[in-house]
DNA sequence: ATGAAAGCGCTAACAA
DNA sequence: TTGTTAGCGCTTTCAT
């Protein structure tokens, strides 16, 4: 920097607000300055500029250790990363396990944490850390994230759940997730209110959260025996509906025909699954990118805390819940 | 940390010396450094540490954006990043899609490139960085890469080759990638020349890579109609055994019986398909603890430039290649 | 075994 | 509009 404002006979403040494009600079200094910058390859030393400004100009980045939806968390990974690039910000994640040493905490601008599970020991000391977190879908817990995206799971699920309907389903069973995270809740809860405004009774099955997925073959498999009436199945945790499906034939149902089969989440094992599941996209590369985005404009003021945004999700309907749609 | 000098009535170099275990101190000043630190609940500066020592303590991570495989990188990840957490490092991701502004690479130790495909832009960027690289499977490319943490899949390969043929299949075809990672060629090679000591002519379909998942779909019909002698099929690419199973039971084929079908990614998906998969589990986890464990090796000296480590993978058998082994 | 002082590269405050 | 100075928090000489 010392060489760059050299280079173009200036001050290293002025050659340091010329690079900034710090309003002070008259338009000919700041074209010599960003040229000398050029010509010697000058990149700003990153931890001199956060040791002045406190600014750390990274997210630290938080994902729940769950393979079975290893395709939603790594499409938000990749969405989180991009768009902190473009926006010039680092992305440092975050060990599942257990925190750094000391208990210290990555020393960054702000937290991106993807799907918080209340209870879960880091997401709690992340949540308290005082930095600005941003959460994709809400946190149940006590403490309030400084920014929200969430996506509207209840109109969604009545959607697939009318759906279901439509297509003739009149015993519609859900095969629920007992995570702690909040889409879970919402699943549930709109499901048995379905249920009601129907005048359906309502089958619930639980798959506890993290269980190995044999577990949901095992309920499934106990579901259809204990009600046999049962004409459709949906399924909450992420990649159960896949691996159902052995239970569902092996108890002489067909997919598509006298049984229906939903996911709420959707993935390309369910768009190539035999038959294809009918699926709600959750957009996670989007759902990435917009809490990214968030987060950058609580840290530069250009959204209030509180913030909460919507990402749109949509039902695919294919052939496990009768013909996609046309 | 001055705070922490005058709360233990020492000067701040002593502080600083006794907290990173520097040999200078006497045992009782640095419990009392300890000690004043753990009450004050100091935790040093990264930022001004690296100004001053130039080490960033920090690594960068690149994995490649193929969601087909999204468990084999998720799992990376997680091994990275829990072992880097382990040795005081943080993890930066690296946007697969750009570099970031200015091409300034971000200021880090070291690189973690999973997968790394020779002609990619940014994967070249990063191999010509001057940083150390440790590579997960060899880089070949020109670059040498400063560290290589690679399985054996040549043996592997023939290990399920001669699965398939103890199993009773007598022509084997492949369902190639044709990915610039060294994988994909090794399993290439591997499988031609066990054909060649075996006496069998080999068939072998590819699919471009990053084709969409339909493309090994129909690589797979048309394997079956041209080469209807075919009596087993090993799919390179991850996540594709699984996709072709409809178009096998279109050709009338059972899987399992008439035709056996392997792949040389497992993941759940493999596991829990029906029929379960036979499968090379490449232990994406270990992978990714290993490369973040040798990267700290090579950058604290401890191990040497060029050094190549060398990871266990293993066959797991399954229904799909006949019953499985006892 | 300990302390004092200099300085890593940058930017905010103050001066001109 | 530009330059000068000080200092972010730490570690490393060098001196004691």
């Amino acid at each position: 920097m010392a060489d760059v404002a050299r280079e173009a006979a200036v001050s290293k403040t002025t050659a340091s607000d010329a690079l900034r494009g710090h309003g002070r600079v008259s338009g000919a200094t700041r074209d010599a300055v960003e040229a000398a910058a050029l010509r010697l390859g000058y990149s700003p030393n990153r931890n001199a500029r956060s040791l002045r400004t406190s600014v750390t100009e990274t997210v630290a980045l938080h994902i729940p250790e769950v393979l079975t939806s290893a395709e939603y968390y790594m499409s938000f990974v990749f969405g989180v990363t991009e768009q902190a690039t473009r926006a010039g910000l680092n992305v440092t994640m975050i060990s599942s396990g257990h925190l750094p040493h000391r208990g210290a905490l990555p020393q960054v601008d702000g937290l991106v944490l993807c799907d918080p599970m209340a209870g879960d020991p880091v997401v709690e000391a992340l949540m308290n850390s005082g930095l600005p977190v941003v959460t994709a879908e809400r946190y149940v817990g006590d403490k309030e994230s400084t920014g929200v995206v969430c996506s509207d799971h209840e109109t969604t699920t009545v959607e697939l759940l009318d759906h279901l309907r439509d297509m003739g389903a009149v015993r519609p069973a859900l095969l629920a997730s007992d995570s702690t995270a909040e889409r879970a809740a919402t699943v549930l809860d709109t499901y048995r209110r379905w249920c009601v405004r129907n005048g359906l009774p309502d089958t619930v099955h639980k798959a506890p959260f993290g269980s190995p997925p044999e577990v949901p073959r095992a309920e499934v498999a106990r579901m259809l025996a204990g009600s046999p009436e049962t004409d459709a199945v949906v399924c909450a945790a992420d990649g159960a509906a896949v691996t159902v499906l052995p239970e569902i034939r092996a108890a002489g149902r067909t997919v598509g025909k006298d049984l229906l089969l939903a996911s709420c989440v959707d993935s390309t094992t369910m768009r190539l699954s035999d038959p294809p599941i009918t699926a709600i996209d959750l957009r996670p590369r989007d759902m990435g990118a917009e809490c990214a985005r968030l987060l950058c404009d609580i840290l530069s003021g250009r959204s209030p805390r509180g913030t909460v945004r919507s990402l749109p999700i949509t039902l695919n309907t294919r052939a496990s819940t009768g013909l996609p749609r046309p």
